[in-house]
DNA sequence: GAAATAGTGTCTCTTAGACAATATGCG
DNA sequence: CGCATATTGTCTAAGAGACACTATTTC
Protein backbone atom coordinates (compact mmCIF):
# COMPACT_ATOMS: atom_id res chain seq x y z
CA UNK A 1 0.00 0.00 0.00
CA UNK A 2 1.04 3.74 -0.69
CA UNK A 3 3.67 4.35 2.30
CA UNK A 4 6.02 6.52 0.01
CA UNK A 5 7.95 9.46 2.79
CA UNK A 6 7.05 11.67 0.31
CA UNK A 7 3.60 12.31 -0.41
CA UNK A 8 4.69 14.77 -3.83
CA UNK A 9 5.02 12.81 -7.00
CA UNK A 10 2.48 11.31 -9.83
CA UNK A 11 1.43 8.23 -9.13
CA UNK A 12 1.22 6.29 -12.85
CA UNK A 13 -1.99 5.15 -13.84
CA UNK A 14 -2.60 2.10 -15.78
CA UNK A 15 -5.24 0.80 -18.08
CA UNK A 16 -6.78 -2.09 -16.11
CA UNK A 17 -8.83 -4.92 -17.59
CA UNK A 18 -10.34 -8.17 -17.17
CA UNK A 19 -10.02 -11.41 -19.12
CA UNK A 20 -11.98 -14.74 -18.95
CA UNK A 21 -10.68 -17.77 -19.34
CA UNK A 22 -14.13 -19.94 -19.56
CA UNK A 23 -13.38 -23.69 -19.47
CA UNK A 24 -16.07 -26.35 -20.30
CA UNK A 25 -15.94 -30.10 -21.47
CA UNK A 26 -17.06 -30.83 -24.92
CA UNK A 27 -16.59 -33.62 -27.34
CA UNK A 28 -14.52 -35.58 -24.75
CA UNK A 29 -12.06 -33.01 -25.08
CA UNK A 30 -11.64 -29.69 -22.36
CA UNK A 31 -12.23 -26.50 -24.32
CA UNK A 32 -12.01 -22.77 -23.71
CA UNK A 33 -14.10 -20.27 -25.05
CA UNK A 34 -12.44 -17.77 -27.76
CA UNK A 35 -13.00 -15.11 -29.33
CA UNK A 36 -12.29 -13.37 -32.60
CA UNK A 37 -10.73 -9.77 -32.09
CA UNK A 38 -12.74 -7.02 -33.92
CA UNK A 39 -10.27 -4.59 -33.96
CA UNK A 40 -6.50 -3.84 -34.06
CA UNK A 41 -3.95 -5.25 -32.16
CA UNK A 42 -4.24 -8.74 -33.32
CA UNK A 43 -7.41 -8.10 -35.47
CA UNK A 44 -8.78 -11.51 -36.49
CA UNK A 45 -6.83 -13.38 -34.13
CA UNK A 46 -8.29 -15.13 -31.18
CA UNK A 47 -8.13 -14.11 -27.84
CA UNK A 48 -9.60 -14.38 -24.57
CA UNK A 49 -13.15 -12.69 -24.00
CA UNK A 50 -12.72 -9.78 -21.84
CA UNK A 51 -12.03 -6.32 -22.15
CA UNK A 52 -11.32 -2.88 -19.85
CA UNK A 53 -13.17 -1.70 -16.58
CA UNK A 54 -15.73 0.54 -17.40
CA UNK A 55 -15.21 3.14 -15.46
CA UNK A 56 -13.40 4.39 -12.39
CA UNK A 57 -16.01 3.14 -10.35
CA UNK A 58 -16.61 -0.38 -11.54
CA UNK A 59 -15.36 -3.22 -9.72
CA UNK A 60 -13.05 -5.63 -10.65
CA UNK A 61 -15.50 -8.60 -10.02
CA UNK A 62 -18.36 -6.96 -11.51
CA UNK A 63 -16.31 -6.16 -14.96
CA UNK A 64 -15.71 -9.74 -15.21
CA UNK A 65 -19.10 -10.36 -14.29
CA UNK A 66 -20.13 -7.96 -17.30
CA UNK A 67 -17.39 -9.01 -19.45
CA UNK A 68 -18.75 -12.50 -19.16
CA UNK A 69 -22.73 -11.65 -20.10
CA UNK A 70 -21.33 -8.85 -22.74
CA UNK A 71 -18.93 -11.37 -24.83
CA UNK A 72 -20.85 -14.33 -24.58
CA UNK A 73 -24.06 -14.46 -23.02
CA UNK A 74 -23.47 -16.58 -20.00
CA UNK A 75 -24.87 -15.34 -17.09
CA UNK A 76 -22.19 -15.72 -13.98
CA UNK A 77 -24.98 -16.85 -11.26
CA UNK A 78 -25.50 -19.91 -13.21
CA UNK A 79 -21.76 -20.64 -13.46
CA UNK A 80 -18.44 -21.27 -11.44
CA UNK A 81 -16.16 -18.06 -11.64
CA UNK A 82 -13.54 -17.34 -9.34
CA UNK A 83 -9.92 -14.33 -9.67
CA UNK A 84 -6.98 -16.20 -11.06
CA UNK A 85 -3.76 -14.27 -11.36
CA UNK A 86 -2.92 -10.84 -12.55
CA UNK A 87 -1.06 -10.19 -15.56
CA UNK A 88 0.95 -7.45 -15.88
CA UNK A 89 4.31 -7.10 -17.81
CA UNK A 90 4.68 -4.15 -19.58
CA UNK A 91 5.55 -5.38 -22.66
CA UNK A 92 2.56 -7.41 -22.92
CA UNK A 93 -0.22 -5.21 -24.57
CA UNK A 94 1.52 -3.27 -27.52
CA UNK A 95 -1.13 -0.50 -27.69
CA UNK A 96 0.54 0.64 -23.62
CA UNK A 97 0.63 -0.67 -20.08
CA UNK A 98 -2.26 -2.73 -19.49
CA UNK A 99 -2.65 -4.59 -16.00
CA UNK A 100 -5.58 -7.61 -16.88
CA UNK A 101 -7.36 -9.63 -13.58
CA UNK A 102 -8.28 -13.31 -15.27
CA UNK A 103 -10.75 -14.61 -13.97
CA UNK A 104 -11.27 -18.81 -14.41
CA UNK A 105 -15.06 -19.85 -15.00
CA UNK A 106 -16.17 -23.13 -15.38
CA UNK A 107 -19.24 -24.20 -17.59
CA UNK A 108 -21.22 -27.11 -18.75
CA UNK A 109 -21.42 -28.05 -22.03
CA UNK A 110 -24.46 -26.21 -23.32
CA UNK A 111 -25.36 -24.16 -26.16
CA UNK A 112 -23.95 -20.29 -26.03
CA UNK A 113 -25.95 -17.73 -25.64
CA UNK A 114 -24.47 -15.67 -28.65
CA UNK A 115 -27.77 -14.94 -29.82
CA UNK A 116 -27.95 -11.23 -28.15
CA UNK A 117 -25.29 -8.83 -26.82
CA UNK A 118 -22.04 -7.70 -28.07
CA UNK A 119 -20.99 -11.84 -28.28
CA UNK A 120 -19.57 -11.95 -31.63
CA UNK A 121 -17.91 -15.20 -32.96
CA UNK A 122 -17.39 -16.64 -29.70
CA UNK A 123 -16.61 -20.53 -30.27
CA UNK A 124 -14.92 -23.50 -28.21
CA UNK A 125 -11.31 -24.38 -29.37
CA UNK A 126 -9.55 -27.37 -27.39
CA UNK A 127 -6.96 -26.52 -25.22
CA UNK A 128 -5.02 -29.24 -26.50
CA UNK A 129 -4.58 -27.08 -29.89
CA UNK A 130 -3.56 -23.75 -27.67
CA UNK A 131 -1.14 -25.60 -25.44
CA UNK A 132 0.48 -26.90 -28.42
CA UNK A 133 0.67 -23.80 -30.25
CA UNK A 134 -1.38 -25.28 -33.20
CA UNK A 135 -3.85 -22.38 -32.29
CA UNK A 136 -2.26 -19.42 -31.50
CA UNK A 137 -4.40 -16.43 -29.39
CA UNK A 138 -3.42 -12.71 -28.86
CA UNK A 139 -0.85 -11.35 -26.10
CA UNK A 140 -0.34 -13.20 -23.89
CA UNK A 141 -3.12 -15.68 -23.69
CA UNK A 142 -1.72 -18.84 -24.51
CA UNK A 143 0.25 -18.64 -20.91
CA UNK A 144 -2.68 -17.44 -19.23
CA UNK A 145 -4.74 -20.40 -20.92
CA UNK A 146 -2.11 -22.81 -19.52
CA UNK A 147 -2.67 -21.27 -15.91
CA UNK A 148 -6.21 -21.94 -16.16
CA UNK A 149 -6.08 -25.36 -17.40
CA UNK A 150 -3.24 -25.99 -14.41
CA UNK A 151 -5.49 -24.29 -12.02
CA UNK A 152 -8.92 -26.36 -13.13
CA UNK A 153 -6.77 -29.64 -12.79
CA UNK A 154 -5.42 -28.71 -9.53
CA UNK A 155 -8.83 -28.10 -8.04
CA UNK A 156 -10.77 -31.08 -9.25
CA UNK A 157 -8.52 -32.83 -6.29
CA UNK A 158 -9.58 -30.74 -3.72
CA UNK A 159 -12.41 -29.27 -4.39
CA UNK A 160 -16.10 -29.95 -5.83
CA UNK A 161 -15.24 -27.96 -9.23
CA UNK A 162 -16.25 -31.12 -11.16
CA UNK A 163 -18.88 -30.44 -10.74
CA UNK A 164 -19.27 -26.96 -11.95
CA UNK A 165 -18.43 -28.49 -15.67
CA UNK A 166 -21.63 -30.71 -15.42
CA UNK A 167 -25.35 -29.49 -16.26
CA UNK A 168 -27.50 -30.61 -13.47
CA UNK A 169 -28.80 -32.89 -13.21
CA UNK A 170 -26.01 -35.19 -14.02
CA UNK A 171 -25.06 -38.74 -13.32
CA UNK A 172 -21.74 -39.96 -11.78
CA UNK A 173 -20.71 -41.14 -15.30
CA UNK A 174 -20.79 -37.75 -16.35
CA UNK A 175 -18.73 -36.39 -13.35
CA UNK A 176 -16.17 -39.12 -13.57
CA UNK A 177 -16.10 -38.30 -17.45
CA UNK A 178 -15.50 -34.62 -16.83
CA UNK A 179 -12.42 -36.40 -14.18
CA UNK A 180 -11.05 -38.11 -16.79
CA UNK A 181 -10.96 -35.56 -19.96
CA UNK A 182 -9.63 -32.45 -18.17
CA UNK A 183 -6.85 -35.11 -16.29
CA UNK A 184 -6.77 -36.92 -19.48
CA UNK A 185 -6.59 -40.01 -17.49
CA UNK A 186 -8.98 -43.05 -16.77
CA UNK A 187 -10.18 -44.06 -14.02
CA UNK A 188 -12.26 -46.62 -12.17
CA UNK A 189 -15.74 -46.01 -12.74
CA UNK A 190 -16.38 -48.35 -9.51
CA UNK A 191 -13.67 -46.80 -7.45
CA UNK A 192 -14.78 -43.28 -8.68
CA UNK A 193 -17.87 -44.11 -7.83
CA UNK A 194 -17.40 -45.42 -4.19
CA UNK A 195 -14.87 -42.41 -3.94
CA UNK A 196 -17.97 -39.25 -4.62
CA UNK A 197 -20.66 -40.54 -3.14
CA UNK A 198 -18.31 -40.90 0.13
CA UNK A 199 -17.94 -37.36 0.47
CA UNK A 200 -20.71 -35.47 2.29
CA UNK A 201 -22.12 -32.28 0.55
CA UNK A 202 -20.58 -32.90 -2.67
CA UNK A 203 -23.48 -34.88 -4.91
CA UNK A 204 -27.18 -34.58 -3.42
CA UNK A 205 -29.12 -37.19 -5.05
CA UNK A 206 -32.68 -36.47 -6.88
CA UNK A 207 -33.92 -39.29 -7.11
CA UNK A 208 -34.73 -39.35 -10.58
CA UNK A 209 -33.10 -41.75 -13.11
CA UNK A 210 -31.76 -41.03 -16.76
CA UNK A 211 -33.55 -43.00 -19.84
CA UNK A 212 -31.62 -44.15 -22.23
CA UNK A 213 -31.33 -46.80 -24.93
CA UNK A 214 -28.94 -49.55 -23.63
CA UNK A 215 -28.68 -50.14 -20.02
CA UNK A 216 -29.27 -49.78 -16.88
CA UNK A 217 -30.23 -45.82 -15.57
CA UNK A 218 -28.64 -44.13 -13.60
CA UNK A 219 -29.53 -41.86 -10.57
CA UNK A 220 -29.23 -38.44 -11.21
CA UNK A 221 -27.58 -35.77 -8.68
CA UNK A 222 -27.30 -31.77 -8.13
CA UNK A 223 -24.02 -30.20 -6.94
CA UNK A 224 -24.39 -30.11 -3.30
CA UNK A 225 -23.36 -27.41 -0.97
CA UNK A 226 -19.51 -28.91 -0.31
CA UNK A 227 -17.00 -27.03 -1.97
CA UNK A 228 -14.13 -28.35 -0.21
CA UNK A 229 -13.36 -32.20 -0.67
CA UNK A 230 -11.18 -33.61 2.70
CA UNK A 231 -9.52 -35.86 1.66
CA UNK A 232 -8.82 -34.68 -1.86
CA UNK A 233 -9.62 -37.27 -4.91
CA UNK A 234 -5.24 -37.53 -5.95
CA UNK A 235 -3.91 -37.81 -9.63
CA UNK A 236 -1.89 -40.65 -10.38
CA UNK A 237 1.53 -38.94 -9.60
CA UNK A 238 3.34 -37.31 -12.43
CA UNK A 239 4.69 -39.85 -14.78
CA UNK B 1 -8.68 -8.13 -23.56
CA UNK B 2 -9.56 -5.21 -24.94
CA UNK B 3 -11.71 -5.87 -27.76
CA UNK B 4 -14.75 -3.57 -27.24
CA UNK B 5 -16.38 -3.43 -31.05
CA UNK B 6 -15.60 0.57 -31.02
CA UNK B 7 -12.60 1.88 -30.09
CA UNK B 8 -13.10 5.24 -29.60
CA UNK B 9 -13.63 5.89 -25.88
CA UNK B 10 -12.27 6.83 -23.05
CA UNK B 11 -10.01 3.62 -20.94
CA UNK B 12 -10.51 4.74 -17.49
CA UNK B 13 -6.72 4.37 -15.77
CA UNK B 14 -6.41 3.37 -12.22
CA UNK B 15 -3.51 3.47 -9.59
CA UNK B 16 -2.19 -0.10 -9.08
CA UNK B 17 -0.20 -0.96 -6.35
CA UNK B 18 1.65 -3.95 -4.82
CA UNK B 19 1.15 -5.17 -1.24
CA UNK B 20 3.03 -7.69 0.29
CA UNK B 21 1.74 -10.16 3.14
CA UNK B 22 5.63 -11.73 4.73
CA UNK B 23 4.45 -14.47 7.07
CA UNK B 24 7.00 -16.01 9.41
CA UNK B 25 7.28 -18.09 12.73
CA UNK B 26 8.57 -16.36 15.44
CA UNK B 27 8.01 -17.02 19.18
CA UNK B 28 5.89 -19.86 18.84
CA UNK B 29 3.49 -17.92 16.52
CA UNK B 30 2.71 -16.95 12.90
CA UNK B 31 3.25 -13.60 12.51
CA UNK B 32 3.05 -10.95 10.03
CA UNK B 33 5.28 -8.34 8.79
CA UNK B 34 3.56 -4.66 9.53
CA UNK B 35 4.86 -1.29 8.95
CA UNK B 36 3.44 1.85 10.52
CA UNK B 37 2.03 4.40 7.90
CA UNK B 38 3.75 7.71 8.08
CA UNK B 39 1.30 9.63 5.67
CA UNK B 40 -2.47 10.07 5.60
CA UNK B 41 -4.46 7.95 4.90
CA UNK B 42 -4.87 5.39 7.88
CA UNK B 43 -1.17 7.27 9.05
CA UNK B 44 0.10 6.38 12.27
CA UNK B 45 -1.76 2.84 11.16
CA UNK B 46 -0.37 -0.73 10.97
CA UNK B 47 -0.67 -1.84 7.08
CA UNK B 48 0.84 -4.47 5.38
CA UNK B 49 4.03 -2.89 3.33
CA UNK B 50 3.56 -2.00 -0.50
CA UNK B 51 3.12 0.71 -2.70
CA UNK B 52 1.88 2.30 -6.40
CA UNK B 53 4.54 1.00 -9.16
CA UNK B 54 7.13 3.42 -9.61
CA UNK B 55 6.09 4.06 -12.63
CA UNK B 56 4.28 3.06 -16.16
CA UNK B 57 6.91 0.85 -17.41
CA UNK B 58 7.58 -1.22 -14.28
CA UNK B 59 6.67 -4.45 -13.82
CA UNK B 60 4.41 -5.63 -11.63
CA UNK B 61 6.71 -8.49 -9.90
CA UNK B 62 9.59 -6.03 -10.09
CA UNK B 63 7.62 -3.82 -8.32
CA UNK B 64 6.74 -6.33 -5.23
CA UNK B 65 10.91 -6.82 -5.27
CA UNK B 66 11.65 -3.44 -5.38
CA UNK B 67 8.96 -2.91 -2.46
CA UNK B 68 10.09 -5.85 -0.36
CA UNK B 69 13.83 -4.05 -0.47
CA UNK B 70 12.63 -0.51 0.18
CA UNK B 71 10.37 -1.25 2.87
CA UNK B 72 11.62 -3.90 4.28
CA UNK B 73 15.12 -4.41 3.64
CA UNK B 74 14.71 -8.39 2.50
CA UNK B 75 16.19 -9.19 -0.22
CA UNK B 76 13.85 -11.71 -2.92
CA UNK B 77 16.43 -13.77 -3.58
CA UNK B 78 16.55 -15.05 -0.27
CA UNK B 79 13.20 -15.89 0.16
CA UNK B 80 9.56 -17.09 -1.22
CA UNK B 81 7.70 -14.88 -3.07
CA UNK B 82 4.34 -15.49 -5.41
CA UNK B 83 1.66 -13.10 -6.25
CA UNK B 84 -1.46 -14.03 -4.75
CA UNK B 85 -4.62 -12.13 -5.55
CA UNK B 86 -5.82 -8.76 -6.75
CA UNK B 87 -8.01 -6.45 -4.65
CA UNK B 88 -9.80 -3.69 -6.45
CA UNK B 89 -13.22 -3.08 -4.91
CA UNK B 90 -13.83 0.58 -5.81
CA UNK B 91 -14.05 1.99 -1.83
CA UNK B 92 -10.98 0.30 -0.50
CA UNK B 93 -8.84 3.30 -0.71
CA UNK B 94 -10.47 6.73 0.32
CA UNK B 95 -8.16 8.58 -1.76
CA UNK B 96 -9.44 6.90 -5.22
CA UNK B 97 -9.68 3.90 -7.28
CA UNK B 98 -6.61 1.72 -6.12
CA UNK B 99 -6.20 -1.69 -7.54
CA UNK B 100 -3.46 -3.61 -5.62
CA UNK B 101 -1.76 -6.89 -6.69
CA UNK B 102 -0.50 -8.76 -3.38
CA UNK B 103 1.99 -11.34 -3.25
CA UNK B 104 2.63 -13.49 -0.59
CA UNK B 105 6.36 -14.45 0.81
CA UNK B 106 7.66 -16.32 3.37
CA UNK B 107 10.66 -15.44 5.42
CA UNK B 108 12.65 -17.52 8.24
CA UNK B 109 13.18 -15.52 11.78
CA UNK B 110 16.06 -13.74 10.95
CA UNK B 111 16.86 -10.00 12.57
CA UNK B 112 15.27 -7.50 9.98
CA UNK B 113 17.90 -5.51 8.25
CA UNK B 114 16.16 -2.44 8.68
CA UNK B 115 19.18 -0.71 9.21
CA UNK B 116 19.31 1.09 6.15
CA UNK B 117 17.16 2.30 3.16
CA UNK B 118 13.04 3.47 3.52
CA UNK B 119 12.30 0.53 6.61
CA UNK B 120 10.37 2.59 8.75
CA UNK B 121 9.17 0.85 12.10
CA UNK B 122 8.56 -2.52 10.18
CA UNK B 123 8.10 -5.25 12.54
CA UNK B 124 6.18 -8.19 13.41
CA UNK B 125 2.76 -8.82 14.37
CA UNK B 126 0.76 -12.18 15.52
CA UNK B 127 -1.55 -12.79 12.68
CA UNK B 128 -3.72 -14.00 15.84
CA UNK B 129 -3.90 -10.24 16.79
CA UNK B 130 -4.82 -9.25 13.01
CA UNK B 131 -7.33 -12.58 12.30
CA UNK B 132 -9.41 -11.26 15.87
CA UNK B 133 -9.30 -8.15 15.73
CA UNK B 134 -7.77 -7.07 18.38
CA UNK B 135 -4.75 -5.41 16.15
CA UNK B 136 -6.41 -2.98 13.66
CA UNK B 137 -4.77 -2.65 10.05
CA UNK B 138 -5.34 -0.14 7.54
CA UNK B 139 -7.58 -0.68 4.37
CA UNK B 140 -8.93 -3.87 3.50
CA UNK B 141 -5.35 -5.37 4.96
CA UNK B 142 -7.29 -7.60 7.48
CA UNK B 143 -8.92 -9.49 5.10
CA UNK B 144 -5.99 -9.73 2.72
CA UNK B 145 -3.86 -11.21 5.66
CA UNK B 146 -6.44 -13.58 5.98
CA UNK B 147 -6.45 -14.74 2.65
CA UNK B 148 -2.88 -14.69 2.86
CA UNK B 149 -2.59 -17.06 6.57
CA UNK B 150 -5.01 -19.09 4.60
CA UNK B 151 -3.14 -19.97 1.67
CA UNK B 152 -0.18 -20.85 3.39
CA UNK B 153 -2.09 -22.99 5.24
CA UNK B 154 -2.98 -24.79 2.37
CA UNK B 155 0.48 -24.56 0.85
CA UNK B 156 1.79 -26.36 3.94
CA UNK B 157 -0.50 -29.62 2.65
CA UNK B 158 0.81 -30.02 -1.09
CA UNK B 159 3.83 -28.20 -1.65
CA UNK B 160 7.22 -27.79 0.17
CA UNK B 161 6.43 -24.18 1.10
CA UNK B 162 7.17 -24.76 4.61
CA UNK B 163 10.98 -25.25 4.73
CA UNK B 164 10.45 -21.52 3.07
CA UNK B 165 10.12 -20.37 7.31
CA UNK B 166 13.22 -22.12 7.88
CA UNK B 167 16.78 -20.75 7.97
CA UNK B 168 19.10 -22.67 6.30
CA UNK B 169 20.29 -25.22 7.58
CA UNK B 170 17.69 -26.74 9.58
CA UNK B 171 16.72 -29.67 11.26
CA UNK B 172 13.36 -32.20 11.43
CA UNK B 173 12.42 -30.54 14.24
CA UNK B 174 12.35 -27.34 13.58
CA UNK B 175 10.24 -27.96 10.24
CA UNK B 176 7.77 -29.90 11.90
CA UNK B 177 7.37 -26.47 14.55
CA UNK B 178 6.42 -24.44 11.74
CA UNK B 179 4.00 -26.97 10.28
CA UNK B 180 2.46 -27.19 14.05
CA UNK B 181 2.82 -23.54 14.24
CA UNK B 182 1.27 -22.39 11.21
CA UNK B 183 -2.04 -25.21 11.64
CA UNK B 184 -2.23 -24.81 15.10
CA UNK B 185 -2.05 -28.17 15.83
CA UNK B 186 0.22 -30.73 17.16
CA UNK B 187 2.19 -33.55 15.05
CA UNK B 188 3.49 -36.32 15.58
CA UNK B 189 7.20 -35.99 15.69
CA UNK B 190 7.90 -39.40 14.29
CA UNK B 191 5.53 -39.46 11.70
CA UNK B 192 6.21 -36.65 10.69
CA UNK B 193 10.07 -37.75 10.16
CA UNK B 194 9.19 -40.23 8.45
CA UNK B 195 6.94 -38.58 6.40
CA UNK B 196 8.94 -35.65 5.12
CA UNK B 197 12.14 -37.89 4.84
CA UNK B 198 10.11 -40.02 2.62
CA UNK B 199 9.04 -36.98 0.33
CA UNK B 200 11.93 -36.95 -2.84
CA UNK B 201 13.41 -33.35 -3.56
CA UNK B 202 12.13 -31.61 -0.03
CA UNK B 203 15.17 -32.00 1.96
CA UNK B 204 18.64 -32.60 1.30
CA UNK B 205 21.25 -33.69 4.43
CA UNK B 206 24.31 -31.53 4.66
CA UNK B 207 25.51 -34.28 6.85
CA UNK B 208 26.54 -32.12 9.45
CA UNK B 209 24.61 -32.07 13.16
CA UNK B 210 23.60 -29.43 15.44
CA UNK B 211 25.36 -29.47 18.44
CA UNK B 212 23.01 -28.83 21.50
CA UNK B 213 22.73 -28.42 25.42
CA UNK B 214 20.59 -31.38 26.03
CA UNK B 215 19.68 -34.43 23.81
CA UNK B 216 20.95 -36.55 20.65
CA UNK B 217 22.56 -34.11 17.99
CA UNK B 218 19.47 -33.68 15.16
CA UNK B 219 20.79 -33.87 11.12
CA UNK B 220 21.03 -30.66 9.23
CA UNK B 221 18.94 -30.21 6.00
CA UNK B 222 19.07 -27.81 3.33
CA UNK B 223 15.65 -27.15 0.79
CA UNK B 224 15.43 -29.75 -2.11
CA UNK B 225 14.66 -29.19 -5.55
CA UNK B 226 11.21 -30.25 -4.61
CA UNK B 227 8.06 -27.68 -4.72
CA UNK B 228 5.39 -29.85 -4.83
CA UNK B 229 4.89 -32.56 -2.65
CA UNK B 230 3.29 -35.75 -3.82
CA UNK B 231 1.43 -37.53 -1.80
CA UNK B 232 0.19 -34.27 0.28
CA UNK B 233 0.68 -33.58 3.92
CA UNK B 234 -3.09 -33.72 5.02
CA UNK B 235 -3.93 -31.42 7.59
CA UNK B 236 -6.91 -32.99 10.36
CA UNK B 237 -10.13 -32.79 8.73
CA UNK B 238 -12.04 -29.74 9.92
CA UNK B 239 -13.21 -30.04 13.06
C1' DG C 1 23.66 -42.53 35.15
C1' DA C 2 19.94 -39.03 34.38
C1' DA C 3 17.86 -35.95 31.33
C1' DA C 4 16.77 -34.51 26.87
C1' DT C 5 16.01 -34.78 22.21
C1' DA C 6 16.64 -37.57 17.68
C1' DG C 7 15.58 -41.26 15.04
C1' DT C 8 13.74 -46.21 13.94
C1' DG C 9 10.44 -49.88 14.28
C1' DT C 10 5.87 -51.95 14.85
C1' DC C 11 1.12 -52.44 14.88
C1' DT C 12 -3.49 -51.23 13.42
C1' DC C 13 -6.87 -49.23 10.81
C1' DT C 14 -8.29 -46.67 6.95
C1' DT C 15 -8.43 -46.19 2.26
C1' DA C 16 -6.85 -46.43 -2.61
C1' DG C 17 -6.65 -49.54 -6.40
C1' DA C 18 -7.66 -53.75 -8.85
C1' DC C 19 -11.28 -56.52 -10.10
C1' DA C 20 -15.74 -59.67 -9.68
C1' DA C 21 -20.40 -59.97 -9.21
C1' DT C 22 -25.00 -58.27 -9.27
C1' DA C 23 -28.79 -54.95 -10.75
C1' DT C 24 -31.71 -52.80 -14.06
C1' DG C 25 -32.98 -50.95 -17.98
C1' DC C 26 -33.69 -51.76 -23.48
C1' DG C 27 -34.64 -54.41 -27.76
C1' DC D 1 -32.67 -63.64 -23.33
C1' DG D 2 -28.69 -60.75 -24.60
C1' DC D 3 -26.60 -56.45 -24.36
C1' DA D 4 -25.19 -52.34 -22.15
C1' DT D 5 -24.37 -49.58 -18.37
C1' DA D 6 -24.91 -48.74 -13.18
C1' DT D 7 -24.01 -49.99 -8.67
C1' DT D 8 -22.36 -52.82 -4.88
C1' DG D 9 -18.99 -55.81 -2.94
C1' DT D 10 -14.42 -58.04 -2.04
C1' DC D 11 -9.66 -58.45 -1.77
C1' DT D 12 -5.03 -56.51 -1.29
C1' DA D 13 -1.53 -53.40 -0.57
C1' DA D 14 0.03 -48.88 0.69
C1' DG D 15 -0.14 -45.25 3.87
C1' DA D 16 -1.72 -42.62 8.15
C1' DG D 17 -1.88 -42.54 13.01
C1' DA D 18 -0.76 -44.33 17.54
C1' DC D 19 2.85 -45.66 20.26
C1' DA D 20 7.38 -48.21 22.12
C1' DC D 21 11.89 -48.44 21.82
C1' DT D 22 16.73 -47.36 20.79
C1' DA D 23 20.49 -43.81 19.93
C1' DT D 24 23.43 -40.00 21.07
C1' DT D 25 24.58 -36.11 23.18
C1' DT D 26 25.43 -32.91 27.85
C1' DC D 27 25.72 -32.51 32.78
Amino acid sequence: MPTKSKDSWKIPKVAVAVDLAVLTVRDDELQILLIERAISPFRGQLALPGGFIASEREDIDAAAVRELAEETGLDANTLHLEQMRTYGTPERDPRGRVVTVCYLAVVPDLPLPTAGGDARAAHWEPVRTVLDDSTSVAFDHGSIIADAVDRARGKLEYTTLGAAFCASPFTISELRHVYETVWGQRLDPRNFHRKVTGVEGFLVATGERTTRDGGRPAALFRRGDARLMHPPILRAAKQ
